[in-house]
DNA sequence: ACAAATTTAGACACTCTTGTCTAAATCGTC
DNA sequence: GACGATTTAGACAAGAGTGTCTAAATTTGT
């Protein structure tokens, strides 16, 4: 195997580009038809590729499923670390700032193409691969939960939430904020954007009801007059 | 097929306990493999049956995992409302009682036997069978959010709620109450019991401070003393 | 104890799927 | 244009699973 010219990321082409689009389409099928359903006849179909290059590529049908999963770990991880990044540090509205940020959660990593076949890959195979969800929680949940409760704790030493356990809060926040889309996310839907943003709000107001420190009525409003104008 | 003489419900005897044990190793079988990765005779011998008896009660394959869901769901149902039936209406210890409740909700609805199993199969098969998962949906979430809502409209009411929008609070409160359980829930895992009630109370703390009506720091202490004593 | 209904074990045809193998075709690169 | 690497199509063996059938055994109600 040789190595590419270009520096670090090239566009994938050849070779790589057919263990992408294998990988791609893998998902897919698993998703639908769950493991033991998946043939892999179809996902060479789907994929645009013959049976052949998928043994070639993975070697065999529960290998490919690995692979699946930690390619769609990874770009899941790389999602949620992107969102955090944009978690609003010093908030001009904090309402505002705080449903966008739950919304941004929600559209770039958890209803996103990603984020739902991992979600179902999770529910359906993770207690017959026992180590590797082992693997996707610590890659996964173990370092995404520490870093959203790092920021809730720097929003309540900025002076900004009166929380007493961050890890919690940001637990709670995430469910408020999903709360109203749960029959939807069971059934592997996906919800349309004004019921993300409606289930959003609720759940930030009531998460800003607890934990929000209150200043005085005034200057809430100007602060609001402001971001508005 | 001729009627039981005894009033209304019978004890599973002869015919009608093969088709429940039936069932139940169905149920398991189900949840365990997948749909495709179920296999009858494994099936049949978890119930103890022969696997030609299984087609004579059921007919086929698909038939059966309906036969399997409506169970399910008929069962889950009148778990749940058994347990709505037990909300703090007029809470002595509205903290403990509303941890109670939730409690309650996990244990006997979302955690047990029935419940992990019918939401695993919702969540692995309902997007091949809409018209059945449609069905639970009505018979399920269709009924018992409205129930739990009037529940804490009744709350409110009474003076012990501010809450505007009563169905937001109650899929916010159950929210709440498994915020902490969500990891687990995904991976078909059952949490300790300690777990749940961390949750439940971390939760409904949550939940008071953005509904509850705080009355004066004396009578709450004094409301606490006399329910300890 | 008798008769009807039900259950059982086993064999069976049929279909579907996985994974391997081969020879031809195509692609990428120099 | 030529060469090596990769991909393709198709055939193939082996195994597993569904659903049917039959005849014998067992259970159930009277």
């Amino acid at each position: 195997m040789r190595l590419s010219v270009s520096p670090d990321t090239f566009p994938p082409r050849g070779h790589e580009a057919k263990r992408l689009s294998i990988v791609d389409a893998a998902a897919g099928v698993f998703c639908r038809e769950g493991f033991a359903g998946a043939n892999i006849d179809l996902i060479a179909a789907e994929a645009g590729v013959s049976r052949q290059t998928i043994y070639n590529h993975h070697g065999d049908k529960e290998k490919l499923f690995v692979a699946v999963v930690r390619d769609l770990t990874e770009r899941c991880n790389a999602g949620i670390f992107a969102t955090i990044a944009t978690f609003p540090d010093q908030p001009k509205d904090f309402e505002a700032d705080l449903i966008g940020f739950a919304v941004r959660l929600n559209q770039n990593c958890i209803c996103n193409r990603d984020g739902k076949f991992l979600r179902k890959l999770i529910q359906t195979e993770g207690e017959r691969y026992p180590e590797l969800f082992a693997e996707w929680r610590e890659q996964g949940p173990g370092r995404t939960w520490p870093a959203m409760a790092a920021r809730f704790a720097r929003l309540a030493y900025g002076g900004y939430l009166a929380i007493e356990d961050p890890d919690v809060a940001a637990r709670q926040f995430l469910g408020l904020v999903n709360a109203e889309l749960q029959t939807t996310f069971m059934l592997g839907g996906t919800p349309r954007e004004e019921e993300v943003l409606q289930s959003a709000t609720n759940g930030v107001r009531t998460f800003l009801r607890a934990f929000g420190k209150r200043r005085s009525a005034a200057s809430v409003e100007k602060q609001s007059a402001l971001a508005s104008a």
